[in-house]
DNA sequence: ACATAAAAGAACAAATAAGAACAAAAACGA
DNA sequence: TCGTTTTTGTTCTTATTTGTTCTTTTATGT
């Protein structure tokens, strides 16, 4: 019994019952209330639970994390798969920037355990990657709370700033001929700023937005080194992208 | 029995039950404990496990958000207190800057609709804020884990630009004689970034810090503007702030 | 407000596990 | 087959975790 499963058991207990008492714990885990005692300031530390006397109850602030869990989308399983093939190529000591947007999120998960440095404008990245072995460094600026990432010219500024390794990022839509496009000036504006001073750019982009226009079109193929994407997309186009200088994953 | 076959015993034990033990993998394979030991080494730098003492368990398991909320202190209804005290002196059209910790934190909860914009180097406020009725600017920089909060040189340099109207600001302790002094120089830069250019600097403390010094001393009482405290500050005490030119909240 | 019982905290001791360094064994290629 | 490389085991030291004892703090009833 060590202290993993013991949080386990705490959590969920708290969880259910909103509360916990040292000595039900410590008589169900067959162990000592001194345990138990610290275990539950470890978790208060963290702030996953408040002390009373006698035991704990859950925060009564609202949990953050549900607000800034990526939203299940159709691609759920392709973006998984994507960020897959994009982590083989991050390796320790790297210094990485992720993209905000659902596309990219995943790679959080597969590198939580790296010692690299990631700089990042994306909030769900943050939370996601605060308090892991990954030392974060935050894009400042203006929060976008609809985009849940900083955004605006300090953020751009500070950006380019950092000469980051690689660069992961996604965006709305691409095509062979018309290059990279968006929904907002405020993705493009953060991918030049982050393309500019990166050593390789890898577009991580399902299937589903290729040969798609958005209607900012901001960058041409050139700046982006390697394209990410999954398994449904046509082998002949990426036959394209490779004839266009890119090297591709799927 | 080679590190293949163990690895598959490893894994699958660890996806039907959670976790597994050393000594208890190393007798069913029958092999020595140093062996399972490495194994799971190396498993957990692939971040397919995560070690405890004695074993490991899924990394899925281990995972904790790291909730955003503030611990709950002994002081925690004096710093209710002091922040409603300070709220008074916000005003729509603001521009504040809110200070990590947890003196400053229950502001948020205060402001939350009001038509402000909130600079800030920390990740809690943040999070309260993205999405309500505030504009949100946040430092960008190194983040600070244990802190929560965003630190360093680019934090500092980044704060400076910005001219907030009134800053809200806590320290680990203030004395008449030896003014601010506080734990760690990453609190003291940031203070002194933002008080350089702020209209109006509101020293949030509750009693206990009062008098107190801590080791690294980084501004006189002067960078103050006005000193907000809790009731149960001596009212000899601050009377001497008050001679000494600061305006006092109690 | 005071007394009392329970709980928390500090300090120390014991048990257990991890890690380092080196030796032995097995696997592999020439 | 021999030498080399890789893997595994042994021994010893170090680090971590847990439990015990005692003191201090906190909650609760009178």
């Amino acid at each position: 019994m060590n202290f993993q499963l013991r949080k386990q058991y705490i959590l969920q207990t708290l969880e259910q019952h909103g509360s916990v008492e040292v000595a039900a714990v410590a008589g169900h885990l067959r162990t000592t209330p001194i345990t138990i005692r610290r275990d539950l300031a470890l978790l208060a530390d963290q702030g996953l639970v408040v002390r009373t006397h006698g035991g704990a109850v859950r925060p009564n602030m609202a949990r953050h994390p549900i607000a800034f869990i990526t939203k299940a989308t159709a691609q759920g399983p392709q973006k998984e798969y994507i960020c897959q093939l994009a982590a083989r190529h991050i390796a320790e000591g790297d210094t990485i920037f992720i993209d905000c947007g659902s596309t990219t999120f995943p790679l959080c998960a597969l590198i939580r355990h790296l010692k690299i440095r990631v700089v990042t404008n994306s909030l769900p990245v943050l939370f996601e990657l605060a308090g892991s072995a990954v030392q974060v460094v935050m894009a400042g600026g203006e929060v976008d709370a609809k985009r849940r990432a900083t955004h605006g010219a300090v953020a751009t500024e500070h950006l380019r700033r950092y000469a980051v390794d690689k660069a992961f990022v996604g965006v709305d839509g691409v095509s062979l001929r018309r290059g990279l496009s968006a929904n907002s000036e405020k993705e493009a504006s953060i991918f030049l700023a982050v393309a500019a001073s990166a050593g390789h750019v890898y577009l991580l982009c399902d299937s589903s937005k290729l040969e798609r226009d958005q209607y900012f079109q901001f960058a041409p193929l050139s700046a982006v080194g390697t394209l990410v994407t999954d398994k449904q997309a046509p082998a002949e186009l990426l036959a394209q992208h490779r004839d266009a200088g890119l090297a591709v994953l799927s």
